[in-house]
DNA sequence: AAGTCGGGGTA
DNA sequence: TACCCAGACTT
């Protein structure tokens, strides 16, 4: 036999015992249950980066709310926001109310079956092009994602770097050659639920693999050394101080939160207020931790830039939140709002400090107004009192939520025990 | 091609 | 810890 029939074979096989094992092994998922394209659409866009146990709660918390397409297009941002609150990559949640304003507009509220306009929706990238197409409408569209890409380098011992950009293509060209005629959406979630049960990352389960025996990184006992994948840059680190403002007066019983920018870093996102400690200069620059008075007297002037009348007390506690590229540390410190609050009205903040209100005037990238960091963009945010059942209002990263949750949990507790 | 965008599970 | 993940968008 030829080379050329061994490959060909090699991938009849493949395909074959692939589909025969989906599906008796497929898992029962919420957007398995129909064929419902906008249920398709939702849910892809969720699993970009994202895992299916943690998606599944999301999926059907979503559809309830957003049961179709109009439903999604003719909400208030902030809903779908909420609704996307602790999933992460929040332009996700932004885009694809924008893409479903396009599919309501433009193709009659019903989600496109062909190529061109599929790509054109806001979010919808190559993979998720595919997938929407296969799976949705059984079109012979491959469906390439970093699991796709992690089973054909293994069975077919591709060495090539799944990082780049030219590997993509490759691994697409490959996919579309092996899905069987007619067969298009369950071949696809196949290939997806064998690289997630099956021929995972660390640790293949080569034994119960329905393609083992022909799989080449297994035959050259190289399954555990593939994919290729240059590996990311470390994220790095920013040290914060956040300040959890304590209201009295009218403000008693709340705490100060403020909306950020619509764009960029967690856009539109509620938070704690808090600002870059600067690095702690004990001569050797080695950073670390700012001393207790530095940080209180760094703080204090912060919330004075930012128009936030609150004196800090004493640190609470830190918290960490990781990004893909960030890391930040979190030093909160219990603040006590400050008699007299002209400035910190509900709304918006207004500027005291003519030097900081004068730079947002003149628009343009003002990303840090002065040299010390206080008076960031940020600061130009809405701010709001709440209560913990205020929180419901309002969408946090997961950090904030764990913190204001354990905040008012603690308050709770102390009310009781005073009783 | 590289950087920007969260968060959690796994070994 | 370090690595991984059902990626897309911007520059």
């Amino acid at each position: 036999m030829t080379q050329q029939q061994e490959q060909l074979e090699a991938k009849a096989y493949f395909s074959r015992h692939l589909l025969e094992w989906y599906h008796g092994q497929k898992r029962d998922l919420p957007w398995r249950r129909h064929r419902n394209p906008y249920y398709i659409w939702i849910s892809e866009i969720m699993l970009q980066q994202t895992r299916v146990d943690t998606v599944i709660p999301y999926f059907n918390r979503f559809i309830e709310r957003f049961p179709t397409v109009e439903s999604l297009a003719d909400a208030p941002e902030e809903d779908v926001l909420k609704c996307w609150e602790g999933l992460g990559y929040y332009s996700r949640a932004r885009n694809l109310q924008h893409a479903a304003r396009q599919v309501k507009e433009q193709y009659g509220g019903q989600v496109p079956n062909d190529r061109e306009a599929v790509f054109s929706l806001k979010g919808v990238g190559p993979y998720t092009a595919g997938a929407i197409l296969s799976i949705a409408f059984n079109r012979p569209e491959p469906a390439v994602d970093g699991n796709v890409m992690r089973v054909l380098s293994r069975y077919f011992l591709l060495e090539d770097d799944i990082a780049k950009g030219p590997t993509r293509i490759k691994m697409e060209r490959l996919a579309a050659e092996l899905i069987p005629e007619g067969e298009a959406s369950h071949f696809n979630q196949a290939l997806m639920e064998l690289g997630a049960l099956v021929c995972t990352p660390k640790s293949p389960r080569c034994l119960p693999c329905p393609v083992m025996e022909h799989c080449s990184a297994r035959l050259a006992g190289r399954e555990t050394s593939l994919p290729v994948k240059t590996k990311a840059k470390p994220p790095r680190p920013e040290e914060r101080l956040a300040a959890l403002v304590e209201g009295r007066g009218a403000h008693a019983g709340r705490v100060l939160i403020r909306q950020r920018p619509a764009s960029g870093l967690l856009a539109r996102m509620w938070e704690l207020p808090h600002w870059p400690a600067p690095p702690a200069d004990d001569g050797a620059g080695s950073g670390g931790p700012l001393p207790a008075d530095a940080a209180l007297d760094r703080l204090r002037r912060s919330l004075r830039t930012a128009g936030i009348s609150a004196r800090p007390e004493a640190h609470y506690m830190a918290a960490e939140h990781t990004f893909s590229h960030i890391v930040w540390t979190l030093q909160v410190y219990r603040c006590r709002e400050e008699e007299a609050l002209p400035r910190v009205a509900e709304g918006r903040v207004v500027y005291g400090a003519g030097a900081a209100a004068s730079a947002i005037d003149a628009g343009g990238p003002q990303i840090e107004l002065f040299a010390d960091g206080s008076g960031s963009r940020e600061d130009s945010g809405a701010v709001r009192w709440i209560t913990r059942e205020d929180m419901a209002n309002y969408a946090f990263p997961n950090v904030f939520l764990k913190l204001l949750t354990a905040y008012f949990d603690e308050q709770d507790v102390r009310s009781r025990a005073s009783e």
